[in-house]
DNA sequence: CATGAATGAGAATTCATTCAT
DNA sequence: AATGAATGAATTCTCATTCAT
């Protein structure tokens, strides 16, 4: 079951992935959520709280997931944080739109809630990474501390750009049709890979 | 000595990274570099056109640079590498404006000739790349051969993601004013001890 | 009783046909019709558009009653020829404006709609010139089977001919202010009188 | 051999006849002409006095035939009626264009210069129309006297009304290659014949 | 609750013409 | 005699929002 709010954010979602927040008209928002225009200004206020009903919609779980893993009691440090990767991932792969216009408003900087919310969810990032590599260093389980911005910003960074080059990469390595699968799959051995390094990490045999 | 365009093409750059495409409007840039409107369609065309002489004038520097590299014969595989990757530092952080203007098209891909840019330069990235990692990995210089689409996702995902992050960091960090100085010292230093892992080079003693 | 669309149309066909399409602007319509200029977009999408309603408005009428006379089945060809004709020449006479519009149009053949607005109805007059034309040959009332296309093509031309003309002759003729009545009455006896000798139609004495 | 003013007269005529005055801009004029757009001002003054040049380019050799016709004592009434019939017919279809040009302006009636040409030139028609007629009607030639202004109109408004169908006729009527050549001749018949019954003509035998 | 007509500001672009060279 | 860069006014259209119903 859906609301009418949601409904007119799953396709605002939608539009704003495909052609910018700017570049999308309320009228198309409200042709393709089947409703009235002036329905947004009824439920959202406005254009731009519409683009913070969707950023509310979708980062409060996101956020919620990360902080239940660290009080898991029965993982090691290592297991949190392939755990929130992988979770990460996942997020990504299947909220491509929404991580979509998360990347834009990252780099715009124009609405203050918005901005708001993304720098909430960094910093819940960065405090969690925290609280996982100092547990795992004082476990004896890490080897190096290395900076949280820094782990924050590859993962982040990596999984944002090779988010947005799956068709390229698809297309200039020939790939067939179950290579996106693959590639993802690839992506997360990457990261724990260089994730394995940067923190000085051994598999135990 | 500025001409005429590129006084126009420089001030563009600069709105369209503060405020982006859609939301800049002619009338702003011609303000800003002081024309008349009707000079941007009469020197290139369309405001389309004139994000296109962005991309032209910015980019072509950016992929000689690369190529020039692979020619010197007095550099072995890593030191080629580090190369690129202080040279890429080096732009990204000089060219701050352009490359968010960038960061939006290669989400955007609304206009042709730009993603026609963008792929060019990619694949330059990744032709490079493979001929160094496999030139050092015959000379027995690298152990490891990664896939060539995930190192240009880490190093170039990471460096824009720390890039969008600078003030963030800081302000989180609090840090000082010589924060900025030191972060992209570490960023290289975090980047290349990711490659040096990644391609399993070990540094002589 | 006149709808806000009506009364755009109207103040519309004035004004294109004063000054032609092109050189007529929607804040000239606007402010004639006294409506707001985005209402112009808003009814009829654009100001082409508009130019289309405008056919359609006037152009449907015409037609239904052309074809409405075939089916009297009181009238003899010639009679039926006669109203068409009288029928033509005071539509003409009423919505000079319009026909005014119709022949530039009739001559740019830009508008792709409004070409076939056009075509349909020459199409209809030449099928319902023949019909009658064969029922009068066929009846022995026409002793000649002249061709469609010069009987369409003279009628027409000469009553827009004429009509363009009426001011003038006025002039050149030194007419008074009742010219204009008997001019049209002449310009009706002129049609007849060349329809009668081309179809070789006998009056009964 | 072609002047530079000539060369500009003649690619602004097929411009304006393809899309319009107003639709044609100095630029397209220009362009075509293959000159700078400043030539225009340069050797006409203005976009407008163009216009004029083009007519006063057309019009006069126009006039000059009809007139010189009226002064050959070796024809007719009847053959110089004829012999003007056959050149106007032979222009319109010559000069295409122009006369594409010329209908509109008789429509819009926005330039004055070209209003007098045009004026003028139906001044001319009528003048010598009246002189012929009036000399076929004394000499017992022809039977009777008709209004000189509706058979100007039926003239010309059959002739331009079947210039402008040419190619819808040819269509409707799934006319072939030949059509446009027999069509024009049976135009010529078409109007003659009209002509002799207006003025009660025969042809002796 | 919900509608959709109406608004007025602002968008990009095109235009004929001018003027210094 | 000829150029072409530069101008500023005018063009149509789209937009988010409002308001009476």
């Amino acid at each position: 079951m859906v609301t009418k709010e949601e409904n007119i954010i799953l396709h605002a979602e939608k539009l704003f992935a495909d052609k910018g927040y700017d570049a999308t008209s309320t009228r198309e928002i409200a042709k393709a959520a089947e409703i009235n225009i002036s329905m947004i200004a009824y439920y959202f206020g406005s254009k731009e709280k519409l683009l913070e009903a969707i950023f509310e919609f979708r980062m409060n779980q996101g956020i919620e997931y990360t902080t239940s893993i660290l009080g898991k009691t029965d993982l090691n440090a290592w297991e949190k944080l392939i755990l929130i990767l992988n979770r990460y991932i996942e997020r990504v792969k299947n909220l491509k739109d929404f991580y979509l216009i998360l990347q834009r408003e990252q780099i715009n900087l124009k609405n203050i809630a918005i901005v708001e919310f993304i720098k909430n969810s960094k910093r819940k990032f960065l405090e969690t990474y925290k609280i996982i590599l100092d547990e795992g260093y004082n476990d004896g389980l890490f080897k190096h501390q290395p900076k949280v911005e820094f782990i924050h910003s590859t993962i982040s960074g990596t999984l944002f750009s090779a988010m947005n080059s799956v068709s390229f990469y698809k297309d200039f390595l020939k790939g067939t049709d179950d290579f996106e699968q693959e590639y993802y799959e690839n992506l997360q051995i990457h990261l724990s890979n260089i994730l394995k390094h940067l923190l000085g990490y051994e598999e135990k045999p």
